[in-house]
DNA sequence: TTGTAAGCGTTATCAG
DNA sequence: CTGATAACGCTTACAA
């Protein structure tokens, strides 16, 4: 009769193998010394009762949980969606689990989601949006939990950081505007102020004052479809309408494009065009077509675990640069060359 | 100086505290008796050291480890990764902790899963697809691990499942169509044949021939945008021209529409009406404005994790149904009345 | 209320 | 190669 109640254990593997323990054990360990005769009598007892070993126990005394803690807010959103699905099918393929975390978009909710991860004694912790407060990123530390931030500023020991080369592909987009023929700029943006977005607004706004060019420039709420809608008709209401807008991300560039198209008859992009960033699903959907900068997710995903499986580069903060390839689609004029 | 080497742990607050190990323990077990004074004694020397409760250590004695597995193909779709924020959502707020495994569309990979949960002691299962062998359902009952099948088929004791009015849904689709005049009717789904599809493609063509109607059927690939365009094109090319199609899901239906409008330049819903299923985000941009049938998705985390804390209702299979509302939206000629 | 001690299912150490 | 035995960090009788 195994287990008392719940779930079966090498106990009673050992005892219906006829074997101690510890050969259990053993068997299921990758590089130990087990006699291939105790080891198929174990393996038989095992699959007869349904033995599965148990990770929190094995986690206990190893101190290798396999486990990393996805932390984020707006999990279902189709960018952020994505990252999780490679990051999940990556830690997979390396023998880990994945835990993941909601948050809202404040960051408060970050560090009770981190506490979270070290009481499940996750290895790491990847963040993918809101910034853990220092002495959060302190406790982290102390608690022998790494931090992966993906597209975030604060960088500490023993945590490593994702960057893209956002700044640069904002100053790209204004060439293809430029070289689209297009002279009256615009640049909408959500108001979350995350680090990416910022240097994707700063890197645009720059390049136009460099140029000597006006940017019609208009910020708001978070970054969804619907403040794209709402951008949208700010800006084309204006007077002197925008023949371009650059939207610093593809969500908000659907709801700009939509706005153009129903609510103001504008043709994309002979009356207007459009440059988004992310490259989401629907941005290549026949509806939308949008130029746009692709996110290197598989390359953060693998950065973020080889970082992980890098046992001891816990010597200092580290930046990753990955850089975002433009996609070339048909919302701008012309054909980007 | 706190732990060996890794996180601080009860024995080191204990010892700054000046108290024993149970009260530590006690202090952070919600009905425990301490006095006020060890306990903000225990809660100062915590605070101080960073200490957070081993919840591994916890779940080996209590058996309660708190952990929910959620399994699951193409967690990055709309819908998918809908579920998922929410019963994460749902779960957190319950005190417990989802970890997210992928498969791929087998059903041997669901088995895997199933272990994995198995080995990390996981509570429950939710399987958003695929279908688990039944050797794997008796594995995972003989462990304790309850199951939450969405949309499947297969019953088991110890597991609930949840299943919406699909067949119902297809017929209202029908009739909705007809009420709009329109009377060369097709069907376009994916080849996945999962219990749900299948509901609503027999509802649908049950209901037709009740009529006497014909209706012309089309399957192909996975349930994507991309077979949606595909689709398009088989049905559209077609001499006697459908002037309605159903989707058995938005994505589809989107693929549908764009090649509707973009290959062979009708108007929607004026030569072409279209019903979906599911209501993901994009079904309600105005580049689509689709009818459909939303997935009560709240509703579904709701009763999962009801389910759940409802400790002892592990006596034989349970059926949970809910019912998918139909959006009125402007891909079908009228206003639905 | 408090501390001591046993036990949860593992792995690591150390004799044999 | 194998089997005792001691951790790991926690909860929970049991006794004080």
């Amino acid at each position: 009769m195994p287990g008392r109640k719940n779930s079966v254990s090498a106990k009673d593997v050992a005892a219906r193998a006829g074997v101690s323990r510890a050969a259990v054990s053993r068997t299921f360990t990758p590089g130990a010394s087990v006699s291939k005769e105790t080891r198929s009598k174990v393996l038989e007892a095992a699959e007869a009762l349904g033995y599965q070993v148990n990770h929190l126990a094995r986690g206990l005394i190893s101190r290798k949980t396999g486990i990393v803690a996805l932390i984020g807010a707006d999990l279902a959103t189709p960018y952020r969606s994505e990252l999780i699905r490679v990051l999940t099918e990556r830690l997979q393929a390396s023998g880990r689990v994945a835990i993941l975390i909601n948050t809202d978009r404040s960051d408060s909710t970050v560090d009770v989601a981190l506490q979270q991860a070290i009481r499940y004694r996750a290895e790491a912790a990847v963040v993918l949006s809101g910034m853990p407060e220092s002495s959060i990123s302190e406790l982290c530390h102390r608690n022998g939990l790494r931090l992966v931030l993906i597209n975030r500023d604060d960088a500490h020991t023993g945590s490593v950081q994702i960057r893209l080369n956002d700044a640069e592909a904002a100053r790209v987009a204004l060439a293809s505007f430029l070289r689209a023929g297009c002279r009256r700029l615009a640049l909408a943006s959500s108001q979350a102020g995350t680090p990416s977005l910022l240097d994707r607004e700063n890197g645009f706004l720059a390049e136009a004052e460099k140029r000597g060019l006006p940017v019609l420039c208009e910020r708001l709420g978070p970054t969804s479809y619907e403040s794209g809608l709402a951008l949208g008709e700010r800006l084309l209401m204006r007077a002197e309408r925008p023949d371009a807008v650059f939207c610093t991300t593809d969500l908000l560039a659907c709801g700009v494009m939509d706005a153009a198209r129903h609510r103001f008859s504008l043709s994309i992009p002979n009356d207007l065009s459009v440059i988004g960033f992310d490259d989401i699903e629907q941005a290549s959907w026949d509806a939308y077509a949008l130029t746009t900068f692709r996110q290197p997710v598989e390359e953060i995903g693998a950065a973020a675990v080889d970082w992980l499986s890098d046992g001891d580069a816990a010597d200092g903060p580290r930046i990753i640069h990955l850089t975002a390839p433009m996609a070339w689609r048909k919302s701008v004029r012309g054909n980007g060359k």
